[in-house]
DNA sequence: TTAAATTACTTCACTAGTGAAGCATATTGC
DNA sequence: GCAATATGCTTCACTAGTGAAGTAATTTAA
């Protein structure tokens, strides 16, 4: 397999991959949070005391993962856990001051990523992020 | 951060995560090998002996990863690896006869993943393999 | 020709994900 | 009303990646 050659699934991959990585560094920089928190803390600034589910759902990520997020966010002060009284099973979450902060700090390095990947795709972008909504359309339950 | 106002680079991610667990799960059943590993395999298949640094840099990742995935693959029977004559810090990695097997066993699944891709986008195809070159190469050096 | 720099690789501690199994708690159906 | 089932979460063992630090071998340059 040549790179010429390379599927699209490949090349999809490796896309995304150099992404984050650089995403990651810059925002770890500027703001001390990885892409992955980023995400998650963005999921729950923008919901209505969401449960662990909830994140999950939004980020297509299983429970256990969000788990071990959280456990971490927490540890770092930026999450609070509070039982759901109606529900015990279920506990929701909601940013601490200390998350807003970060969630205001990741605004400029995040910005200016997306700012490269518009220069980087030119006029193309609303057809390519259409095709990234059908891709994730038809993967997403598997 | 609404699922309409995510950004392009949420967009991205969300996508070749959906991609990648599904493509994961086909692979694993079909072949018992991950995509990350079906991806080893088919760069040394490809390359002319390459050392680990090759498999790296065809890759995207670090040597650190590497080395991981090539203790996995050698444990697994699908990857030798022999100490280069000419440069004692380097050690070529080559495909086993169960490597070889491995490969031949993905490629079914594996097309059919890039099948159902193919469907997913259309006619859109060229354009957005082109958009993920140019995405790659913007990002591929940080 | 040898000291300095670079290269190929490994190890380490870490984040981030998977799926399976299990525990409480809720919900459903008879 | 209660047994069966489903749900929300956690834990576990695992793969897969990062970056920093270190070793040994090679290359460069004075």
């Amino acid at each position: 397999m040549t790179a010429s050659s390379l599927r699209l699934y490949a090349r999809l991959q490796s896309a995304a991959h150099a992404l984050k990585k650089t995403a990651d560094r810059a925002l770890m920089d500027a703001a001390g949070v990885t892409t992955a928190q980023a995400a998650v803390l963005a999921v729950v600034d923008g919901a209505e005391r969401p449960t662990q589910k909830t994140v999950a759902d939004a980020l297509g990520l299983n429970e256990s993962a969000v788990t071990g997020m959280a456990n971490r966010l927490t540890a770092l002060g930026y999450l609070a856990r509070e039982q759901d009284p109606d529900d015990r099973r279920a506990r929701r979450l909601r940013l601490t001051t200390q998350g807003e902060k970060a969630l205001k700090r990741i605004a400029a390095p995040f910005g200016r990523i997306n700012g490269r990947l518009d220069d980087a795709l030119g006029g193309d972008l609303d057809a390519f992020a259409a095709s990234l909504n059908r891709i994730r359309d038809a993967f997403e339950r598997g």
